[in-house]
DNA sequence: ATATTAAAATAACAAGTGTTGTTAAAAAGT
DNA sequence: ACTTTTTAACAACACTTGTTATTTTAATAT
């Protein structure tokens, strides 16, 4: 007898998602949403309680994107880290919205930077035991500095400060290893 | 004849910048503006012709601030790029809302990394020539890679994944430089 | 067919934004 | 005193935001 919902979470969540990986996660408002999925504003408070349930869903799905994305990536680096590395940097040039929230928004329901980029696979721990196994001797100050200088990297590119494209970012990445792994 | 002024531009200004220092720029508002002035929404709009032009004289004012912030910053580091990146990551630090605002934001009238942070005094320039005496190479390029570490170390830091205080980040500059400039 | 019941639409509220008439107030020349 | 001129306040407009009360719509069980 109930009447059959016509707007789902499903269409909900990722016209969301788009908004803000195209707009922007401020522009994600309960009105521009409900008009680019074409019903009022009214299923988004059935779905969810109020406005924060659904940005932190789509925070949610843009930490997952970003961990398929790195899944997804060339994994042919000949160093610890070059491969999260590059991948977390051509995110940074390819999807500037998204970044911005995951790594550089304050946010309130964000994860810190090491358990986003680790997720479920353990990337970093991975990397981090590829380094100690060459010999490094002090692994996890190798990954810090080596994230430091991606993360430089990645922002500078956002503010369009950083325009060196893949090959070059990646021999940035093999120089600085080198360097910081004597 | 005419009526005494009671609210000036300085006041204005100098209250619309404490307030994007303490609160953030997206938070300076006619209305918050005013309030904190003591004074309606109406001399803002005598002073500026708009809310933009407040907000390009507060980012100018910022970026003063940040250029008179490094001239007082203590001057012994030993390597090129030391000072300037050791303050400017204190600034990360200490002045989060002002750090973004400046080189982090996408605001429209925003300059260019390079060309805020040399400055009128060359602060870059300075520091390059210096590199050169010492038999550097290529010192662009270490400025390059020295710049994108230490802009690394800025943006962690207001995310909370960079959490090393003045003394080690200055080691870890001296490390950075010994490592990029062989 | 009709009653039931949940979904969706409509419309509104309250709070916030930039901006702009209009009006009151005050200082100074005449 | 009176007029001129500038400043500032008040109030309002038009807009956006999250949220919610009310009404309409549709699907099904009876």
């Amino acid at each position: 007898m109930p009447r059959k919902e016509s707007v789902t979470e499903e269409m909900i969540l990722n016209t969301a998602f788009e908004m803000a990986k195209n707009e922007g996660f401020e522009n994600v408002t309960a009105r521009k949403v409900s008009a680019a999925v074409g019903c009022s504003t009214q299923p988004i408070f059935r779905v969810y309680e109020n406005m924060e349930g659904l940005l932190v869903a789509v925070y949610e799905k843009a930490s997952q994107y970003f961990l398929d994305y790195f899944k997804e990536y060339d994994k042919s680096s000949l160093i610890p880290f070059g491969d999260l590395g590059l991948a977390y940097i051509s995110f940074a040039k390819e999807e500037k919205n998204l970044f911005k929230l995951l790594f550089v928004s304050d946010f309130q329901k964000k994860k810190s930077m090491y358990e986003l980029l680790n997720g479920n696979d353990g990337n970093v721990v991975r990397e981090i035991n590829l380094a100690r196994q060459r010999n490094c001797k002090d692994p996890e100050g190798l990954f810090m500095k080596m994230w430091i200088f991606i993360h430089g990297a990645a922002c500078m590119s956002l503010t369009g400060d950083y325009d060196l494209d893949n090959a070059q970012t990646s021999e940035l990445l093999v120089a600085s290893y080198a360097a910081f792994s004597r």
